[in-house]
DNA sequence: CGGATCTTTGATCACAGTCAAAAAGCGTGG
DNA sequence: CCACGCTTTTTGACTGTGATCAAAGATCCG
């Protein structure tokens, strides 16, 4: 439990605080740990909390009147869940989360939060710049959707896994079900089998969930080198500073 | 000039404020005209200003390394213009914004506002009202590039001009060029052209930029009857008032 | 080992993108 | 008022991608 709260001090929401401050938000929180296919909220539930993921990950998602099941997004380490909800008017929780595997949260009571948001600025600045960067991630994958092929939404898929979560090119797990993956990347699962496929072309092997990469320049010119947003992809400046490590070694 | 400042104070960011306060903030902005075509920032600019839209409307856009154009979003009056550029740190804008047509909008300085929301939780609260509001928007949006075909999506652009922006179902005119509506809707213009055919069946005849509506409630069924936000669409929620008020007709 | 879930493969089809050309609309100037 | 050129939109023919349906293989777990 203490290393959660340790860990918890490195999230984004809690920087540029005071000792005193940051301990307090912290230590009123609630730890909640889920196990894998817990739910954690529902779609139209009343809203009272929201999280803050500091292990495993969530899945948000709706249901379509069809009964199609469509995922919005993935929450991992540092990232909110429903904090959405905080600020605008709606009786009940817009979407779905579940548990995707074991997970450890923070909960906060929204109402109370929102109290801290609203004597503390620093906390409402850190806030706003937390929801301005998911905006952007929301916004990058948007984009791809209109874009991208399947393979090249695959391939920036991977390159985000290698780059900002560290996972090693030359050999690592997918972190989640190829069935999760797809749908995050609005697909369908068949497509993201077949699409694994394509990728083998610019040196991509997937072995059941274990993937290699021969290059990420390769994939980086694959999926980045059609990409508008360019200097504004934190994928593609991580890869631009790892380059520029690799020039200098 | 004092019209645009009685219309400022209706703006959802200046909400619950104290008239001295609200007059403080509309004080400060620089009220600029911007003529069709006028480029407001360029992708990669400084960041030094952003706006909110008075009058008119703002073509957000990017392009690729290809040479495709995209429009990321429209916005229009009581939308902000850059307002996620505020608490991000980046090196310059992240998109182009030009004049989709004659438009008048207030200026601020990025860190005299931010100063304003540091100072300000009523200020603070209400971007990040507005904030979680338009991801709130461009979920919705990124929701229907996967789900909907293109003249679903379409049904749920024209639904949305007659319920959100009050346009006369019997009889308007499209606010803006087929070009910039199917860029926006992210489909191709001769799609969004053969779409318009497709809708005749459900009662949409469309005669240049004019648009009658036969049912609102055939458009509904078309669109937002596979649509999986449901309660929380604000132009489903609207439309569902306006049937309220027939029957209590 | 058996049953469930997850993934791959195959065949088919529809939707929307692309390229090309014709048509309609629009503003300017004679 | 018409003629001209330019932009915007429509129509046509074609193609490729990815969804869908169906069935077979893997993999996991009790």
């Amino acid at each position: 439990m203490a290393n959660y709260l340790i860990d918890a001090e490195s999230l984004l929401l809690f920087h540029d605080m005071s000792e005193e401050e940051r301990d307090q938000l912290i230590s009123a929180a609630k730890i909640r740990h889920f196990a894998k296919g817990d739910t954690i909220f529902m779609h139209g539930d009343a809203i009272d909390v929201f999280y803050i993921v500091l292990e495993g990950a969530v899945r948000n998602y709706r249901t379509t009147p069809d009964g199609k099941d469509i995922t919005l997004d993935l929450c991992l380490r540092g990232d909110m869940v429903g904090a959405s909800h905080l600020f605008e008017h709606c009786s009940g929780y817009r979407w779905s989360a579940i548990a995707n595997e074991k997970t450890t949260a923070l909960q906060y009571p929204v109402e109370w939060f929102k109290n801290k948001v609203r004597s503390s600025s620093t906390l409402a600045l850190n806030l706003l710049a937390a929801m301005s960067h998911s905006s952007h991630m929301a916004a990058i994958d948007a984009e791809h959707l209109v874009n991208f092929s399947a393979p090249q939404r695959v391939a920036c898929f991977i390159l985000r896994l290698c780059v900002l979560y560290k996972f090693d090119p030359a050999g690592f797990d997918f972190p989640y079900s190829k069935t999760t993956i797809a749908s995050k990347l609005g697909m369908e699962l068949e497509t993201f089998s077949r699409t694994l496929q394509t990728l083998k072309k610019i040196g991509v092997a997937v072995q059941g969930s274990h993937v290699k990469i021969e290059s990420l320049h390769k994939l980086e010119c694959y999926a980045c080198g059609h990409c508008s947003i360019e200097t504004d992809c934190p994928t593609r400046n991580a890869l631009l500073d790892m380059h520029d490590l690799d020039e200098s070694a």
